[in-house]
DNA sequence: ATTTGTGAATCGGTTCACAGCG
DNA sequence: CGCTGTGAACCGATTCACAAAT
């Protein structure tokens, strides 16, 4: 291997596979093989092999890999070696609930600042960091250096957030509004949509529930066709 | 088409399209090609009528689609058409959001109970319910008729979590805790991830700092190489 | 004339299965 | 011998491109 280029599909598991490996230096192991590394991280074995040949040969045959030496490579690859700052755009319910939620500040995100468009909010505390005018979002990214910006507004602001973190310069936004939002081609755009979760999982539960009654229904159909006949 | 089986992938856009629609019908319109529907959505136009082919054939050629008639097959396909009972596990911080969170019950999704396993939350209000007992879960679950379980603890107690709503017969759960949790097959899972989603912004970031710096290089060896040359 | 619905081509990702190496 | 690393086969999803429908 060893020619640029990770699979997106790799790159989406890699954080998980770190944080698998963490728990494992917790527990006192130094090596790992791809079996035992697929199953902390809920993976099959192949894909392990394959997503960390894509980083290149760290493994030692017949061995396994090395915890700490997997641990340096993928936080590498992933840019974890430096910090990263964070603006979290819309301070209601879930921007608050990400303000305050520790495990960021984990894996070295930094929330350097909250802004919010509603006057009355601003200058509100929330943990260490009072609220800020969304005007003045341009110069907070500047000063800040904040290179990711989470968008936690209500839908219908949620493009103008983008657009806004887009012209200051912010490259990466993760979107919590139940909305679509573009943005530029060189701009990284994630989201995450409680709403949606729900809806997909409505649909298997539904399925379920469907086959399920079938099921029933044929067992009924089949007991009366028994009793009818003589 | 017309028989079974809708690709993972449509499934998981049905909703999205569903949010567009819904946007539509409020603007007044009444029709929308595979093209409009793409565009609202952020998807193509091939993706949209193949989506919509596997529900059946609700389009008209030369026209488009009705939109009321299309969010009512979606709706149906989804599930939507009957209200589901959810519980919230864990009401920490972002328990506490999400408990909050309305666009919950916009698309038929009630909480109707949470739990935790920390006495001294016990009894607690939080909006209009009060925090139960998480030992209490089965009997909630059945009396209540929960069918979606959300996990909202820390990592450590998301198995246990998730355990203890599947054998109290929940078959679909949605798991906020950052830890890989196993369920029986026949269960649905589903996860989302902050700290995953960040890392993953985190690499796409770090390597267009990569690119722009070996840019940045290559012009000044370019003006180095020159000016050296006479 | 316009837009759907869908086979066929293509692509990205997963899994298989084993050669290669420690 | 055990486990990695990886070509090859496979599979699901996306995109193309056009015939069919109104």
């Amino acid at each position: 291997m060893r020619e640029r280029a990770i699979p997106e599909a790799t790159v989406a598991r890699l954080p998980l596979y770190l944080r698998s490996l963490a728990e494992m230096t917790d527990r006192g192991m130094h090596t790992v093989s791809s079996e035992g590394l697929a199953d902390a991280a809920g993976v099959n074995s192949a894909k392990v092999r394959k997503d960390l040949s894509y980083l290149g040969s760290y493994g030692t045959r017949g061995v396994g890999y090395d915890i700490e030496y997997l641990i340096y490579q993928i936080s590498r690859e992933l840019g974890l070696t430096q910090d990263w700052n964070c603006v979290i755009v819309g301070v209601g319910n879930l921007g608050h609930a990400l303000a305050n939620y520790r495990g960021f500040s984990a894996r070295g995100f930094r929330v350097a600042a909250l802004v919010d468009a509603d006057e009355r909010k601003v200058g509100e505390r929330v943990g260490e960091l009072a609220i800020e005018d969304f005007e003045d979002l341009e110069r907070i990214v500047k000063e800040r250096q904040v290179s990711i910006g989470i968008v936690a507004t209500p839908a219908v602001a949620a493009q103008d957030a983008a657009d806004r973190l887009v012209s200051a310069g912010v490259k990466s936004i993760l979107n919590f509004a139940p909305a679509v939002i573009t943005v530029p081609d060189d701009v990284s755009l994630r989201k995450v949509d409680l709403s949606i979760e729900l809806q997909i999982l409505s649909f298997y539960e539904q399925r379920k529930a469907a086959l399920e009654s079938l099921r029933r229904g044929k067992r009924l159909t089949a007991s009366a066709a028994k009793s009818t006949r003589p």
